[in-house]
This record gives structure tokens, C-alpha cells and sequence, in this order.
RNA sequence: CGGGGCGUGGCGCAGCCUGGUUAGCGCGCUUGACUGGGGGUCAAGAGGCCGGAGGUUCGAAUCCUCUCGCCCCGACCA
């Protein structure tokens, strides 16, 4: 069986259909192992939930940990809801989907789908502080939201998406302030540390801040072709959404004041961002911590059958000794030649890989392949389980640093705006430029160039700190920030 | 909404210009056998109102009219 070429007919239908990214990057065959699309709505298959449940899982953990608690609010939301904070509705009436009829009869107020849920909690807020021993108060939701967007992609915008949106209120906006730094160490920590995608936290320009913060921060990475990915935010509502919905408290002193609230979110987009930050052309890489099956064992059998229940049985028992250890695994011993199988599971992304057959049982050996590493070695029968966890430590340390390094290539620091142009137009990546903090220059670039500015880092993350002037209008500017064109 | 393209078994397509018998091909699927250390081979099968409506014609997937749907490129966004 020699080692086929290509046919994405196979594994990608309509592939030519698809836009650059998804053929040069992340063609729509690996995707398809984990989701599908409907008129711009996401159906999640079961191989690509599984992924969001374990992200659920940790991200859980880690707000639970802060002190947070879950809840629930309604997905329809009255109009006049929505209309209550001037920015808000500016921002999101042209993507809301809204309810008019219901039960055969027009309504007298129409519902909107949430997009968000800023409004209706600010309403609950305000009936359930009163004083300031209520606060703060901690809450968050998953939740379905939905955006009516004129254009749709796959996990990075799609109509209806699932998400984790954290609501605070809080007595100062000191205290909110620090919650919106933590909860944007959470993401950052957590993209690092479990997708092992690098990302970049910084604050958002104002034209690119939610609609009604007083701030907005966020996480950005870097995707396989250069452009940038927003992957998590967190935002400073200062007391807008307080005055907005009349969420008062009384304090120590015994004066009435505002809330200061917080809004924080990450979606299933961050699943896009985990296919985007690490796939190859044979398809999905999932990090070792993510991936919900980490290991499979495939068997070689051959003509004689007393041989193949030894095989069988030799497999059964590794991978029950890795189970027990924590590893999840599976051992596919059903019919069929180990290539298909090899490629299969290749194509859904599983970290590790053993071969076990008569030639390696003689050998006190497995075949070994990390799917991250081109070539096949072999690793020891009667350790199996430290090889493998050893590696799958490696490999989720091995898929950071290699995205890291993929990302400081791709980053350049530009001093004039005809180098910054020509940056922009043969290879995208980052763009460390100065900027005179005004709006009409940001604009400028966009249309000009098509790169936004992603974001102005926080200090302490390795970035250059140093004062210069304008990329484009000359005038002075105390840090560099990132340029680049997003998704 | 402006500009381009496409609708033919589950998926991807050919056929259409220049109408003519049972509408082809690849992949997938089913059954069986041989196989098995990187998508293997062989055999036998299942599966199609050619997007819809109307028209031209002895005869329409093919020509004409209308219609519906989808995709791509531009303006919004996690």
C-alpha cells in the first residue's frame, strides 16, 4: 500500500468553494471532522463538541475558583431593553433578529434574540442590589447568542454561536477595573496554557471596543496565514449599564451610587482559533490537553490467527494499563487495513498514536507517531505509559512554542508608512507601529491598507516599550501598538 | 443592496454550445472474498421527479421565458 497522493474530493467536498484561508490554511475537510454549517448557522458534530466540552470544563473551573457562580437568563429580549444605553443599540440593531409574531399574533413588543446580555442582566441588577453588601456580585452564563452578520464563517462568525458571558457589579470601579484585568489573565492563561496558542492581551481602540464599554480588552492571536483573530474580551462597562437600568446601591457612608459593572466572554470561536493556530494539510492537531481522544492504538494483523488474539489481546491490555494511568484512549482493533485507519485518525486530530503488531510484540516495542512530528519511531511495550505522558507533555509544550515562533516571525516592527504598506500587502503577520491615538488615522490605515489595530498591548508581555512618533501622521505616540489585518 | 458564478444519485463533477434510444464518471455506501507495517485488490449491488413552472418540438438535462435556491467578491462584526 504505497502512501497516496491527496485527493480532497475525499475528505473535502466544495473545497474550491471556500474562500484562501480555509484552502491554504484550514481546508474545509478538517473542519468538517468537527462541524457543519446551515444559512450561517453552526451544527457542532460530536468530535468538535467534545472539544468545546473540555473548554467549558477548565474555563468553569477556573471562574469558580474566582469566587464566580452560574446562572441563567432569558434568550428573548423585550425591545426596550435593548434601547436603553444609547452605544448599545447603536452597536448591535443592525445584527439583531427579532420576534414580532408569536402564537399566531403580532406582538405588542417585538423580542430580540440575544446578542448579548448586558441589557436583561442590568435589569435583574437592579432588583437584586440594594445595598452594598451585595455586592459584588459575581455571575456567569453559557449561553447560546445569535448576531445577524452579513457574512458568515465557520466557527469565527457564525450567526448563532455558543459562548461564556461573565456579568460583575461592583461597589468601585477600582474593584471592576481588577476584575476585567483578571478575567482577561484567565483567557490568556488559559489560550496559552491549554490550546497552547500565544496570544497578545492589550486594550481596544475605541472604534473597535463593545458597543456601550467604557473599555474594552482582549486577547489576540495570530492565525497560520497571518491575520489576526480576537480570542476572548473583557470589558470595563464603567456605570453606563448602571445608569442605563438603574442598578443602585447604597454604600458604607449611606449614599446612593451607580455600579460599576464588568462583561467578559469567549465563544466557539476560540475552536476556529485552536484549528487555525495548529492544523496542517493532513488535517486537525489538537494540544494534548484538549483533545478528547489523546491516544489510539492501532493493530497489525496478519494471516495466522493465533497471532492476531495476541495482538488483540496485547492491545486490549496497553490500553487499559494507559487508561488507568489517565490517558484517554482507544484501541481500534476493528476490520480494515491500518493505513485508512492511520489517516483517519490523523484527520480528527488524536496527539498520539501507537501500532501494535506480531514484529513489535517480538521487539518488546509499539510503533510510535505524534502527530505534530513528521516521522515514526518507536517507543518501549513495558513503559508505555510514562513514554506517552512524557509526550503528550512535550507535544502540548512543542505546539505552543512552535506557534510562538511562527508568530515572532510574522511580527515586525515599522517605522514609515510605505514600509508598513508594503508589509500589509505581500505577507500580512503583525505590524508594531506608533500611532497618534486618534481615531481619523486609524481609519486612514483601514482603508488604505485593510489592518486594523488589534489592540494596545499591556506592558510586561516581551513587546518593545519604546516612544516614537506616528507611522503616519508624524506626531508623537508613547508606545508602539499592533496593526494587522483580522478576521 | 452592487458585481460575478452555479443548481444533474450522499458528496464532487461531465454532458448543454451543435436536442435523438437504457443520463455518464470519481469518491462514498451495501454484500462477499482476498488482504493487512500508510487511503490495497477483485467481484456483485443499491441509489437520479437532471432546482421548479410554463413554452418550442415528433422528441428537452440540452433551446426560450419566468421563478426559486445556493455560492463567491465588496459595505458590518466575537
Amino acid at each position: 500500500m504505497a502512501k497516496k497522493e491527496r485527493d480532497l474530493s475525499r475528505i473535502t467536498p466544495r473545497a474550491e468553494s471556500y474562500p484562501d484561508w480555509y484552502q491554504d490554511v484550514v481546508r474545509e475537510g478538517q473542519l468538517a471532522e468537527i462541524a457543519g454549517v446551515v444559512k450561517g448557522c453552526m451544527v457542532i458534530k460530536p468530535n468538535g463538541y467534545a472539544i468545546w466540552e473540555k473548554m467549558q470544563d477548565e474555563l468553569d473551573r477556573q471562574f469558580k475558583a474566582t469566587g464566580h457562580r452560574n446562572a441563567y437568563f432569558p434568550l428573548l429580549i423585550p425591545m426596550s431593553f435593548i434601547t436603553k444605553e444609547a452605544e448599545h443599540v447603536e452597536g448591535f440593531s443592525p445584527e439583531l433578529a427579532v420576534v414580532t409574531v408569536a402564537g399566531g399574533e403580532d406582538l405588542e413588543e417585538p423580542y430580540v434574540v440575544r446578542p448579548t446580555s448586558e441589557t436583561i442582566i442590568g435589569h435583574f441588577f437592579s432588583q437584586w442590589i440594594q445595598s452594598h453588601r451585595d455586592l459584588p456580585l459575581l455571575l456567569n452564563q453559557w449561553a447560546n447568542v445569535m448576531r445577524w452578520e452579513l457574512k458568515t464563517r465557520m466557527f469565527l462568525r457564525t450567526t448563532e454561536f455558543l459562548w461564556q458571558e461573565g456579568h460583575t457589579a461592583h461597589a468601585s470601579h477600582e474593584e471592576a477595573q481588577e476584575e476585567v484585568q483578571k478575567m482577561l489573565r484567565i483567557y490568556a492563561d488559559f489560550a496559552q496554557d491549554w490550546m497552547a496558542m500565544p496570544v497578545i492581551m492589550g486594550r481596544k481602540t475605541d472604534s473597535e471596543k463593545f458597543a456601550g464599554a467604557s473599555a474594552t480588552f482582549c486577547i489576540e492571536a495570530m492565525m497560520q496565514d497571518g491575520k489576526a483573530l480576537q480570542a476572548g474580551t473583557s470589558h470595563d462597562l464603567g456605570q453606563n449599564f448602571g445608569k442605563a437600568f438603574d442598578v443602585k446601591f447604597q454604600n458604607e457612608g449611606g449614599q446612593v451610587e451607580y455600579v460599576w459593572q464588568t462583561s467578559w466572554g469567549v465563544t466557539t470561536r476560540l475552536i476556529g482559533a485552536l484549528v487555525m493556530t495548529h492544523s496542517d494539510d493532513d488535517g486537525l492537531i489538537l494540544p494534548p490537553k484538549l483533545a478528547p481522544l489523546q491516544c489510539i492504538i492501532v493493530p497489525f494483523f496478519r494471516k495466522d490467527a493465533a497471532e492476531n488474539t495476541r495482538v488483540k489481546e496485547a492491545g486490549a491490555k496497553l490500553a487499559e494499563t494507559l487508561r488507568t494511568a489517565g490517558i484517554t484512549v482507544r484501541f481500534d482493533d476493528g476490520d480494515g487495513a491500518p493505513g485508512p485507519k492511520f489517516y483517519r485518525y490523523e484527520r480528527e486530530g488524536v496527539p498520539l498514536r501507537f501500532g501494535i503488531g506480531p514484529r513489535d510484540l517480538q521487539k518488546g516495542q509499539l510503533e510510535f507517531k505524534r502527530r505534530d512530528l513528521p516521522e515514526k519511531s518507536f517507543a518501549p511495550l513495558d513503559d508505555a505509559v510514562s513514554f506517552a505522558q512524557a509526550q503528550l507533555e512535550e507535544m502540548q509544550s512543542a505546539l505552543f512554542d512552535r506557534a510562538l515562533a511562527f508568530r515572532q516571525a510574522k511580527t515586525v516592527e515599522i517605522d514609515d508608512y510605505r514600509s508598513f504598506k508594503e508589509a500589509m500587502k505581500s505577507e500580512g503577520g503583525f505590524v508594531l507601529a506608533h500611532w497618534d491615538g486618534t481615531p481619523e488615522t486609524e481609519a486612514k490605515v483601514k482603508r488604505e491598507t485593510g489592518a486594523t489595530i488589534r489592540c494596545i498591548p499591556l506592558p510586561g508581555q516581551g513587546l518593545p516599550s519604546d516612544s516614537g512618533v506616528c507611522v503616519v501622521s508624524g506626531r508623537p505616540s508613547s508606545q508602539r501598538v499592533i496593526w494587522a489585518k483580522a478576521y
